[in-house]
RNA sequence: GGAGCGGUAGUUCAGUUGGUUAGAACGCCUGCCUGUCACGCAGGAGGUCGCGGGUUCGAGUCCCGUCCGUUCCGCCA
């Protein structure tokens, strides 16, 4: 090694020391004598001395240093005086008294400056194009190292319950996640196309059937999706997993510990809202959707929404009256604690949210002590008005929003309204660690476009509960699925299924959402004919490991989680691809582009 | 594909009602300075105000178009 220590853990005790340090000209303080320079690596930063009365030659080389030059010094280390320790650094209590100096290489004058104490936030974009600069800075290292820590953590978790890591084709053909896919041009085959997996589902269910009954992965999935604040572009990481002859709770088992433990060792947040014998809350779909209006709620806050539609049929509010009485149309209110305090602009703020989610209006009632205000209570009526406060528990201070409407946007606008509000009042605790299982998710649902089909609701892969006799017999819409997300403060972090292994049960779910026979033999065949040579139950869940990771560290991009991100366009400008192919490459693969 | 916000020095930003030579901070360069640690002092360089067009005596500023970035929706577990 070029260096005997790094910048990071020089001491008192080392004083007298004849040590030789290799990093980056951080920042010089050339006093026209003495020059200070901070040396700085990934481990810290040391303050070295070039003294022209102890060694001119040397230190009139250092006068030509400049920021980010890579150079080895060897020198003494030597205390400081009492009155020139620096207790903000590490090594503070020390300095480099440098007699020889090597210039390892310059550097241009980089494009932005690294020093965080100066608080100037450079653009993305311009930190993405030079990434091997923007990479050394300490926030950057420290992630990269905490997520590498992150990963072995799962790897050795996983391990010692016996699951064995398979890696599984990077070069596959489409999957059935749903998400648009990556296709690879085949250069043997041509006019045909590989797919990167968006997953690696149908694999690790072939796993299954060829025996290997626990299985994990750190897989990378590819979607070509757009990006967005907590969705990377391209290709993300997931810890998947499967396993044999399991059910439902084995799988929630297996991963409620790891979570339990990433949470305490990569976080400071505590965990919250756990059961009694330490198992995270299984909150039904259902419930999850009438009480916190999604299907991935944040448990950090109690604002439970409530219904009052057989409250309101027949009373004085004509919109209420109407949607009470309609079938599939329902009326909820969601009582916000000291949300009176609320000003008319944060209300109609409130009110936009609720427009964007599709709801007409947001009717309210705000609790005085002595008096409603409301612009409906006079359309309810004071006794009613009464009724609903009482209900709904709310007191003085607080007020009540209502959603009218069809139940899916009922649900969808106080829910986002129940967030929002929840943000206003700071009741989002980056403190806390509030994890959730949402169950018992419908298998199938109605067409949001075709009015009267019948569509898989999630995961067509998922066993139905009650299996073949259920299809047969149940209305499909009242059927669930063994099938489960895992939540944290309202990030979706994962989701699992008791998956559907028997070629029966298959066919008959597909047929029930509309597909043919040979549609699904020529979508999923491959997986059907596994499944007809002895597959076992099986099941499993794959965690977003860069989601869970910015959740847990509060971070406001998770694109600060990944070495070398795609900006938000897919594109990687510094090293400038997507890129053109050249006409040879285009001609293996027998590619003719159209001339636009 | 749609909506909001933005694009001015290497970086982060300011720029009034349209008005002289477009500013600040940091960075960069030169000189001075022997104890600084975000060193200090003096001086200097650095701009196609994203691009194109228009209105005007005059446009960074107003209008139209266009490109790029970003957040959100669509999309995506």
């Amino acid at each position: 090694m070029l260096r005997t220590h790094t910048c990071g853990e020089l001491k008192k005790k080392n004083v007298d020391e004849t040590v030789t340090l290799c990093g980056w000209v951080h920042r010089w303080r050339d006093h026209g004598g003495v020059i200070f320079i901070d040396l700085r690596d990934r481990y810290g930063l040391t303050q070295i001395k070039f003294d022209p009365e102890l060694n001119k030659k040397t230190h009139t080389l250092a006068e030509k240093l400049r920021s980010e030059w890579v150079i080895k010094a060897v020198g003494k280390v030597v205390g400081r005086p009492g009155d020139m320790v620096n207790s903000k650094l590490r090594t503070g209590e020390i300095e480099i008294q440098v007699d020889e100096l090597e210039v390892l290489n310059q550097s241009k004058t980089p494009p932005f400056e690294l020093e965080e104490e100066k608080k100037i936030e450079v653009k993305e974009n311009i930190r993405l194009k030079y990434r091997y600069i923007d990479l050394r800075r300490p926030e950057l290292q420290d992630l990269l190292d905490l997520k590498d820590k992150f990963i072995q953590h799962c790897r050795a978790y996983m391990s010692k319950l016996g699951f064995v890591e398979v890696q599984t084709p990077i070069l596959a053909s489409s999957s059935p996640e749903g998400a648009r896919d990556f296709l690879v041009p085949s250069r043997l085959h041509q006019g045909q196309f590989y797919a990167l997996p968006q997953a690696p589902q149908i694999f690790k269910q072939l796993l299954m059937v060829g025996g290997m009954d626990k299985y994990f992965q750190i897989a990378p999935c590819f979607r070509d999706e757009d990006s967005r604040m907590d969705r990377a572009y391209g290709e993300f990481y997931q810890l998947d997993m499967e396993m044999s002859f399991a059910e439902q709770d084995d799988i929630l088992l297996t991963m409620e510990p790891l979570l339990k433990e990433l949470t305490k060792k990569f976080s400071d947040k505590k965990l919250i809202n756990l059961n009694k014998d330490e198992r995270f809350l299984q909150i039904p779909y259902l419930e999850a959707m009438n009480k916190y209006g999604t299907d991935k709620p944040d448990i950090r806050f109690e604002l439970e929404i409530q219904p009052v539609t057989d409250l309101v049929k027949g009373c004085g509010f004509k919109v209420f009256a109407d949607m009470a009485t309609k079938p599939g149309y329902v009326v909820h209110a969601l009582k916000i604690k000291d949300g009176a305090k609320f000003t008319r602009k944060e209300i109609d703020e409130f009110t936009g949210i609720a427009n964007d989610n599709e709801a007409k209006g947001l009717a309210y009632i705000v609790v005085h002590k002595d008096k409603l205000q409301s612009p409906i209570v006079k359309f309810l009526g004071d006794k009613l008005a009464a009724k609903i406060v009482s209900e709904t528990k709310a007191k003085p201070g607080d007020i009540i929003f209502f959603g009218a409407d069809k139940w899916r946007i009922v649900c969808a606008a106080l829910g986002a309204v129940r967030s929002a509000s929840a943000e206003k009042l700071g009741l989002k605790d980056p403190k806390q660690a509030a994890w959730c299982w949402v169950v018992d998710f419908p298998m199938f649902s109605m067409s949001e476009i075709e009015d009267g089909r019948i569509d898989f609701d999630h995961n067509p892969f998922s066993m139905p509960c009650g299996g073949l006799k259920a299809l047969e017999g149940e209305d499909p819409l009242t059927i669930k699925a063994q099938q489960f997300d895992l939540v944290l403060n309202g990030f979706e972090c994962s989701s699992g299924a008791i998956r559907n292994h028997d070629p029966k049960v298959m066919y008959k779910a597909f047929t029930i959402a509309g597909y043919t026979r040979d549609e699904v033999d020529q979508k999923f065949g491959a997986l059907i004919s596994a499944f007809e040579y002895g597959a076992p139950p099986h099941g499993g869940n794959a965690l977003g490991l860069d989601r869970i990771l910015m959740t847990l560290l509060e971070l406001n991009s998770i694109r600060d989680i990944y070495a070398f991100p795609k900006d938000g366009q897919g594109r990687d400008l510094m090293m400038d691809s997507p890129h053109s192919a050249s006409d040879k490459q285009l001609k293996e693969v027998g590619i003719k582009l159209r001339k636009v």
